[in-house]
RNA sequence: UCCUCAAUAGCUCAGUUGGUUAGAGCAUCUGACUGUUAAUCAGAGGGUCCUAAGUUCGAGUCUUAGUUGAGGAGCCA
């Protein structure tokens, strides 16, 4: 038996026409009225029961919940909330769903705290919130895929095992399938990785940029969107053990092209999400502002959750160059009046995260991006600038999120690359498959990271990262 | 990893100065009602007060340690 989807029956014109709906019982009012919904869509298909000529023992299987088949007749609504409804003929229960166990649940008809909701991951999908949040999630991704894919750029897909441990972006997780219990050992009795599956040490890969550099000088415009790992500790509302992230990289691109792609494709795929996701949006807007009446003022969202989009979408962003925004920060009045825990008085201090709130949120009250970083506080691969003392790095800033996007130029030259790496202790034997390409053909080119979850963050409003990926990992977590 | 705060019914919470049988709303169940929209009305059931130790005649309440959660910081995307 064929079913129709729920988000097309909602905007059908086809009245006295029969279908037949499936999905979940999101309420059962007046022993008369079942709310449907299916997944399609956030809003729910409303079902009119003959409750008077259908069998009791069947009315008393209809509970929130339980999964049914609905067939009947699309008809215009009599009551007030709804354009159309169906008028049933007949319910099959296909999955029914005791009340009494059913209350312990997320699922349970009330309101939820997302604490709550998070500890039932495998349930709260079926709640309106996470509906639309994961709604939204699926339609950000395809909508990245559809950004590169219409400007000339490949989907490379560098490996999630990787051979290299000199990534140098964080802790990594090690791939080994030696028996813990009893490795193989060497003469000195270190664990000898050359048994391992791969003959040596492999980790989960913590960013697919080095590999991704290899294919943009082959390729010209690469982009790779794939799950990223790193063991931090760290236990922030912004920070996921694994996570997705979009790395484009492109060759003969220098850092203001570069941030050219940062900020049209952020805009694009924002776009894309307010034109093609708007009942979810709706949605979460309304929720967003209802949490923020029991706020007090000062945490509460500058604007509506869709206007704070068309305001991304509607203007530039901000781009300032690191000296700049320490000259801006020195002279700033929660500087002056010592409110910074960490206070700003020289040059070459690295950021912190009150520093990039004041300039996001308060200063230029905007995205922003900060670029030309001291050398000595970024990654080795990041081009040198003339002054000697500056790289082409740059992050994009974003309100209430932080660092959405790090990027740089990349250093193309050879021999400036081997002397940063020396500094820094980097093995060449390593990376020479790295230093190859500025060996052969080697050329301007640039590139950044985009985390994915915090992209979903900051179009959902959500606030705590693990509200926007199905199955949160994170220190101490690893549930499901 | 560090700092701050919290943990009481299925959920959200109240619980006075340490004192009798730990309460409310929602949810669930039973009945009534039947064009409802967080349905409504009446009634019922439901508790390892996070765990352990301690202080005390007596601990949900005080002390210590731990566990879990939240917010902030660091690391970053």
């Amino acid at each position: 038996m064929t079913h129709t989807p729920i988000v097309e029956l909602l905007s059908s014109d086809s009245i006295h026409q029969e279908f037949t709906v499936k999905g979940w019982v999101r309420s059962f009012r007046a022993n008369q009225f079942v709310a449907l919904n299916d997944g399609s869509t956030i809003n729910n298909l409303q079902c009119v029961v003959d409750f008077e000529n259908t069998d009791p023992a069947l009315l008393k299987r209809i509970t929130v919940g339980a999964a049914v088949a609905i067939t009947g007749t699309l008809e215009e609504s009599q009551g007030g909330g709804q354009r159309v409804e169906i008028k049933v003929k007949e319910v099959e229960i296909e999955g029914d769903a005791d009340p009494e166990e059913l209350k312990k649940t997320i699922l349970s008809p009330k309101r939820h705290t997302l604490e709550k909701l998070r500890e039932q991951a495998h349930l709260r999908v079926r709640t309106n919130t996470f509906g639309a949040i994961m709604r939204l999630r699926s339609k950000l991704s395809f909508a990245i895929h559809e950004y590169f894919n219409k400007n000339g750029y490949y989907h490379a897909h560098t490996p999630i095992i990787t051979g290299s441990d000199a990534e140098g972006a964080g802790e990594m997780f090690r791939v080994s399938a030696l028996d813990p219990e009893n490795p193989p050992r060497k003469e000195d009795g270190t664990i000898d990785y050359s048994k391992d599956f791969f003959g040596k040490e492999t980790n989960l890969t913590v960013s697919g940029q080095l590999e991704g550099e290899t294919y943009a000088l082959g390729l010209g415009k690469i982009y790779t969107f794939g799950p990223t790992f790193r063991a931090e500790n760290s236990n922030t509302s912004r920070h996921l053990a694994e996570f997705w992230m979009v790395e484009p990289e492109m060759a003969f691109c220098d850092l203001d092209g570069n941030m050219d792609l940062a900020e049209d494709f952020i805009k694009y795929v924002i776009n894309y999400a307010l034109e093609n996701c708007q009942d979810d949006l709706a949605f979460l807007e309304e929720r967003q502002t209802k949490e923020d009446q029991s706020k007090p003022a000062a945490e509460r969202a500058a604007m509506p959750l869709r206007e704070k989009l068309h305001f991304i979408v509607d203007n530039n962003f901000k781009r300032v160059s690191y000296t700049e925004a320490i000259d801006i920060l020195r002279n700033s009045k929660p500087n002056k009046k010592k409110k910074f825990k960490y206070p700003i008085n020289e040059w070459g201090a690295d950021l912190q995260s009150e520093h990039e709130r004041f300039l996001v949120e308060k200063h230029f009250k905007c995205p922003v991006i900060l670029f030309d970083y001291p050398a000595n506080i970024k990654a080795f691969y990041m081009r040198l600038n003339e002054d000697g003392k500056t790289v082409r790095a740059m992050d994009v800033l974003f309100p209430g999120i932080g660092e959405m996007v790090g990027g740089s130029q990349r250093e193309e030259r050879l021999d400036v690359l081997k002397e940063k790496m020396a500094a820094l202790d980097i093995s060449e034997e390593e990376l020479s498959w790295y230093l190859d390409t500025r060996k052969f053909g080697t050329c301007t080119h640039s590139g950044f990271g985009l985390g994915f979850e915090r992209l979903v963050l900051f179009v959902t409003g959500m606030t705590n990262i693990r509200d926007v990926i199905p199955y949160p990992r994170f220190p101490g977590h690893a549930e499901f």
